[in-house]
DNA sequence: TAGAAAACGAAGTGCATCTTCGACTTTCTA
DNA sequence: TAGAAAGTCGAAGATGCACTTCGTTTTCTA
């Protein structure tokens, strides 16, 4: 079973593709680089919570909804 | 409205006390210092995902339920 | 098949988490 | 109500790891 951080990561996928967002556009919204996001999606590195939030709400998403998987 | 590292411990304080967990018990079980469990809670911080992961796993919850308020 | 989107690598920086220590306050309970 | 247990608090320092930057390569898609 994938770490947390992989799962996260895919959902974030999901729901920013559902949503017809680009990286770059994510990456806009939430002030990050589209490395980051880019990072985060792929499961190499984890947001941390400052920034989780930010993804949250740029997506108008509950935090939870990220972790829905 | 509080932001979401306040909300998190407050929920993280529910949690734990609902296990009849001490802040000492919770942290012996993941490794962390009760300090660390304390300003989480507090809110004084908020956990960096690989503990997310290893609070939930000591409390066999779902991630998601640590942000379910 | 050209252009956009995303993956990838590597190296360096920044900073929030985590730790440690000590002291204090609050809550529980015998 | 005294003692123990649990939790708060502050400050200072260490450290892990997210984040950035720059460049290159691969994958997707219109």
């Amino acid at each position: 079973m994938a770490g947390l951080k992989e799962k996260f990561g895919k959902r974030l996928t999901q729901v920013r593709r559902d949503q017809g967002l680009t990286q770059e556009q994510l990456a806009d919204m939430t002030d990050l680089t589209i490395e980051t996001i880019s990072n985060i999606e792929r499961g190499v590195h984890s947001p941390r919570f400052s920034n989780l939030e930010k993804i949250a709400n740029s997506l108008r998403l509950q935090v939870r909804e990220l972790f829905h998987f």
